[in-house]
RNA sequence: GGCGCGGUACCCAAGUGGUAAGGGAGAGGUCUGCAAAACCUUUAUGCGUGGGUUCGAUUCCCACCCGCGCCUCCA
């Protein structure tokens, strides 16, 4: 089976092959850096790493691009409102959403590129554009003239006579000679950031960026570009007509468009009191994987209600599978092999990937991986499991991770790496109480973080040495005493045939 | 008004022209010093509403209702 996706293009799904033989080459919608991302970014960049991850799963070399815009109204207007220069005022943030992409384990792309970076080049293509007759100047500004190109619509399947000319018009609007045309290159404005270039000075529209970025990285015709569903007009239209207007060639083969996030039914919005940012809900003592897990699991044409109570769900999820890997690793089993368990593992990792080959089917590559988990507990329990089909069962649940990615229990090592939990000194936590999730300012005052008393592997170890000398002795209000106290810094007993576990709530 | 996505159990959610995956939560049970974990049983005669096609529809068609997005530089 190959991979099916869902072509905005078409509007149908279709079989996914690259243009060249074995790699791909993707170009993904970031951010515009003028705030910290919000958790409905993060569902569109959840959707395109996840996507990136099943390419890679399925064996293609994936070259992958990704925008940063670090300059247009809400950059500069921002930038102007802190008090700081555009490019510091960028960068902070640039470097924020670094942090959150780690956060939830989005894999690196091969290039980042800043809209900053490539005026010379964004200035050639609209050079080119008005050598070709596509473009035209009014007052300082250049813009697109739509009419020229007749394709336009393809993507968005708008009318174009159904725009009615002159409906509405920003106040601070440039003339243009048609409201459908936009702007390439807009006249410098009092206080505004501008470049002085051969178009005269100015600074880039929005579209034109990722015109250039993309066919400068991936090529003139690249496989995949993706986005938020919002993108569809007038963002990517507007790309394809720069694009294929200056080239004479397809843009893009493959669009790809992730619905949004909504909460509670309603659309997320400052106003509402339901805005959050990645930053919020860590705050708030949610897991960075509990997060991803949530933003994965809807399929993404499908919008995603987010709620807490739903997110308390993906952190139980995640639990579960982590307990499972953990009994499999670790509990004892009798020599030998089952057959029809190992058979049962491998079934499992082809549902999974067939789930994900049908246009990147999360919620079916899940139920797949729980089948497998409860029949392989059941076998557990029932004593058929046997110690040579350990490795059955995770080589499947490695498979299936190299695409979830929130096996790995690290959120608190993460945390404390990026700051947002400071530990305590031993015996603090008596004074502040870890329930208490308190919220203190730390670093640039722009983040918040979670109060919690670290204790080192070590000494949790000494501890559960210490707790089953006492039940060994039957000491259990001793042993039980150790328990509570562990748990009041954090860490989680489990007693288990093989052994005790622990881990970090 | 135009274009698009969606409405499945208490919550999240898959799915198909042939009789409803999976996760969470609740209830009962097994195991355990207790707890946790795990397992078993259980929770939609029903898939927004009303029609239609069909031997049979949640799945196809029509109409309508509701939520969300875009149509103004929002992922």
């Amino acid at each position: 089976m190959s991979l099916r996706l869902y072509n905005t293009l078409s509007g149908q799904v279709e079989e996914f092959t690259p243009l060249e033989d074995n790699r791909v080459r993707i170009y993904t919608c970031g951010p515009t850096v003028y705030d910290y991302a919000h958790i409905g970014n993060y569902r569109t960049f959840v959707f395109q790493d996840i996507l990136r991850r099943h390419l890679k799963y399925r064996g293609y070399d994936v070259v992958h691009v990704i925008n940063l815009t670090d300059v247009d109204d809400k950059t500069i207007r921002n930038a102007r409102a802190a008090g700081v220069p555009l490019r510091e005022y960028t960068d902070r943030y640039i470097e924020a959403y670094k942090v959150d992409r780690q956060l939830l384990n989005l894999e690196e792309p091969q290039k980042f590129a800043r809209a900053t970076e490539h005026v010379d080049d964004m200035v050639k293509l609209i050079q080119a554009l008005e050598a070709k007759g596509f473009a035209y100047r009014n007052e300082g500004s250049i813009y697109f003239r739509v009419e020229k190109f007749p394709d336009y619509g393809k993507l968005s399947k708008i009318d174009l006579s159904g725009i009615r000319a002159g409906a509405r018009v920003d106040a601070d609007e440039y003339d243009k000679a048609n409201v459908r045309d936009f702007v390439l290159w807009k006249a410098p404005k009092e206080d505004e950031p501008h470049w002085d270039t051969p178009l005269g000075p100015g600074r880039p529209g929005w579209h034109i960026e990722c015109s250039v970025m993309a066919m400068k990285y991936l090529g003139e015709t690249f496989d995949i570009h993706s986005g938020g569903s919002d993108l569809i007009f007038p963002h990517h239209e507007n790309e394809i007509a720069q694009s294929e207007a200056a080239t004479g060639k397809p843009f893009v083969r493959f669009w790809v468009h992730a619905e949004h996030l909504i909460v509670n039914g309603e659309k997320m919005s400052k106003s509402l009191g339901n805005y959050y940012t990645l930053r919020d809900l860590i705050a708030k003592g949610y897991k960075p994987a509990a997060i991803r897990y949530l933003l994965a699991s809807v399929p993404y044409r499908k919008p995603l209600n987010f709620t807490f109570d739903g997110l308390h769900q993906a952190q139980q999820s995640i639990d579960r599978l982590r307990n499972f890997r953990f009994r499999l690793t670790k509990e004892k089993f009798p020599e030998g092999e089952n057959p029809a368990l190992q058979e049962r593992a491998q079934a499992a990792r082809e549902a999974f990937e067939e789930g994900m080959d049908d246009n990147l089917n999360t919620a079916k590559a899940e139920a797949a991986i729980f089948d497998m988990v409860r029949d392989a507990n059941t076998a557990m329990d029932r004593g058929e499991f046997r110690d040579g089909d350990r490795g059955a069962f995770l080589d499947t649940l490695e498979h299936w991770d190299r695409i979830f990615a929130v096996m790995e229990d690290d959120d608190h090592a993460k945390l404390v790496k990026f700051g947002f939990i400071k530990p305590l000194a031993k015996g603090a936590a008596d004074a502040i109480s870890w329930q208490d999730e308190q919220k203190i300012a730390i670093g640039n005052g722009y983040t918040s973080a979670v109060l919690v008393e670290s204790l080192t592997e070590e000494e949790i170890e000494n501890q559960i040495k210490e707790r089953e000398a006492a039940r060994r002795r039957g000491e259990y209000a001793r042993s039980d005493q150790i328990r509570d106290n562990l748990l009041k810094a954090g860490v989680i007993l489990e007693d288990t045939k093989s052994g005790t576990r622990w881990k970090r709530k």
